[in-house]
DNA sequence: TGTACATCAGTGAACGCGCGTTCACTGATGTAC
DNA sequence: TGTACATCAGTGAACGCGCGTTCACTGATGTAC
């Protein structure tokens, strides 16, 4: 049953993306290779011949998972006239904590990334990198620097760590302690907000 | 090879403590019944005479993993007359990036967390309040308080975000880009130094 | 206090299962003439 | 343009392995007398 190359092409797209999103709800050890090849319409035998391995999928995964949403972080500070806020308060919904599979890959994978083999590590720490330069040529008053001073910097990874750990907390209680989940997102749309804010 | 009811008391408890340093340093999913057992000194059949599941053991770790690093922040506050800041510097530690499986089980485990099943989840659900209700206790200036009001909500969310986001972020950049990983670290102690400083 | 025996903590082999990976095969694609 | 054939994307069975869990067994503990 060949098909044809663009289709092979497009065949290994879906798979790509089907993992990007199954380990972004699940994390790495959550979802095996079967089960991901099978979710994107296939058998798991012809999986080696559009990945060297599991890891090489995961690393490739971890990628394309960063691209939408810095991609969208970019797009929203652009539409914004260089207002942070938005962003922060589209992050901060509950809508994306309960959507992990489609959200921001560092709550939902940079935990495991620190335990993972190097490319799949290396793949997040250039995600992170990338998201930490963006934010911090970004500033209050909606002008951007290609050379961030200190406090440019602080308040970048201020507001990335909040992001992350709030979401993560915020994923952490939502079975358990709803309301608290919401408080948590609610409470940093607040003081994000402020922190941003232009005087 | 019976063994005294103490001595197998306090074997219960030394495969408790195994996994709970375990689980934080690879996971839930990296780490089984066997090595546990194992590297706590005993081979895997007799674990099912001490906990009734995988879970179960799982759960008992987590609640485990909480309760010195809770004493720890209360004991901080005590000691320190209310002040704050020495507990978040020494969280903030490289030393704590560079040893999960001693460390605080939030950032280790939360992501985790919220894909396991509920008493996983419940267990870490119970030390994030705990954690949130100790923070919102204790206000700035020294003094503590039973009724926390909004603004002091406030800042013990977002103190306990970036603590978490700023741990996971900088695990996850250690290996690939310490530099920046040292940098989270650093520029979280000075701000949250400076956001819990006495006027 | 001393002895005989029941209890039960820990051992290690075994189980069924799902994992990542391999491979002989199939048949549509795409190319050589 | 039409035909014959080589290529190779995808199939599905099979592999070795480690997982969580079970169980018959061992022998020190702890109790009944």
């Amino acid at each position: 049953m060949k098909v044809s190359k663009e289709q092979a092409s497009a065949n290994r797209q879906t798979i790509l993306e089907t993992a990007a999103r199954l380990y972004r709800e699940r994390g790495f050890d959550g979802v095996g290779v079967a089960e991901i090849t099978r979710e994107a319409g296939f058998t798991h035998g012809g999986f080696y011949g559009h990945f060297e391995s599991k890891e090489a999928l995961a690393a490739e995964a971890c990628e394309l998972a960063f691209a939408a949403p810095l991609a969208r972080l970019r797009a929203s500070l652009d539409k914004h006239g260089g207002d942070a806020r938005p962003y922060f308060q589209n992050y901060l919904r509950p809508q994306h904590r309960d959507a992990a599979g489609q959200g921001c890959p560092m709550p939902a994978l940079a935990a495991d990334a620190a335990r993972a083999p190097g490319p799949i590590a290396d793949a997040l720490t250039r995600g992170i990198a990338a998201y930490l330069e963006t934010l911090a040529g970004q500033r209050p008053d909606g002008t951007r620097t290609e050379a961030p001073d200190a406090a440019d910097k602080a308040r970048a990874i201020l507001s990335l760590s909040a992001l992350v750990g709030g979401m993560v907390l915020a994923r952490a209680t939502a079975a358990g302690a709803p309301a608290l989940s919401d408080e948590i997102l609610a409470s940093l749309q607040q003081q994000l907000g402020d922190c941003w804010g232009r005087a």
